[in-house]
DNA sequence: AACTTAATCAACCGCAGCTAT
DNA sequence: GATAGCTGCGGTTGATTAAGT
């Protein structure tokens, strides 16, 4: 028995080795993409060994299918991107991988974020709205098979309120296809990734302040590979 | 300036399905 | 058919940042 989420998940594949958790480091990253850039993914749990990361294969997989592919496009959902994930979850439901699909360079787990963090509450907020007027709906807990049931009926008539919460309007911390490794790791990861990897850094015209692209790790990854 | 709350996102966990043995 | 390993999916949580008081 006990074929099933232990042994292959986040709890242990094996025992010998300690298992590393948590934020990626910049030096994780670079091997995994090195890794993948010369022998390809898929196999994660061998990979992971192969590649000398103390990370499950699980892990692997889902760093690399979430942030470090080169077709991952991240932030700043478009109009339409935020249609198309609506009438999908409309017809779908929580599908997110299947929604994912239908929008390149996508994740489902950004897509799922976006539905929670941003359309989700809004339909909470039509919910309390409609409810209020209306009277008897006690159920302020948004279920999310309600929510793409509703959600249709909501955005056909608020259209102008999605405008308030569209993330065209709303900023983002991270901008298309770049990682601020400033904001986005451990404040531990970051002064030895800084140290250790000297990266050419990509630096921002408004704040000034200095990032690494997704553009920057790959020509440091080709560097490293001597190309 | 300090503190609190809200928002966002990356990563983990558990489960289910598929395939190989 | 039973078992084991792997992959993929969806839900949830923790950390970080931004906004508000």
């Amino acid at each position: 028995m006990e074929k099933r989420g232990g042994s292959s998940g986040g709890s242990g594949s094996s025992v010998e080795a300690e298992v590393r958790k948590g934020p990626w480091t910049m030096e994780e990253d670079l091997i995994l993409i090195n890794y993948i850039a010369n022998h390809g993914d898929g196999v994660w749990n061998s990979l992971a060994k192969s590649a000398g990361l103390k990370r499950t294969g699980k892990s692997c997989r889902l760093r690399w299918l979430n942030y470090l592919r080169p077709d991952v496009r991240r932030g700043n959902i478009t109009p339409e991107e935020q249609l198309i994930i609506m009438e999908l979850h409309a017809k779908w439901g929580n599908r997110w991988s299947k929604i994912a699909k239908h929008l390149p360079g996508r994740t489902d787990n950004e897509i799922k974020n976006f539905w929670r963090t941003r359309i989700q509450k809004y339909i909470k907020q039509a919910d309390v709205t409609t409810t209020s007027s209306v009277g008897s709906h006690q159920s302020s807990e948004i279920n999310d098979q309600a929510a793409s049931t509703s959600s249709h009926n909501v955005f056909c008539a608020q259209d102008q309120a999605m405008e308030t919460y569209s993330p065209t309007t709303t900023s983002y911390q991270h901008t298309n296809m770049e990682f601020n490794y400033g904001g986005n790791y451990s404040a531990a990861a970051v002064p030895a990734a800084t140290t250790d990897y000297p990266i050419p850094m990509t630096v921002d015209d408004q704040t000034g302040e200095n990032y690494w692209g997704m553009d920057d790790i790959w020509s440091s990854m080709h560097l490293l590979n001597g190309n």
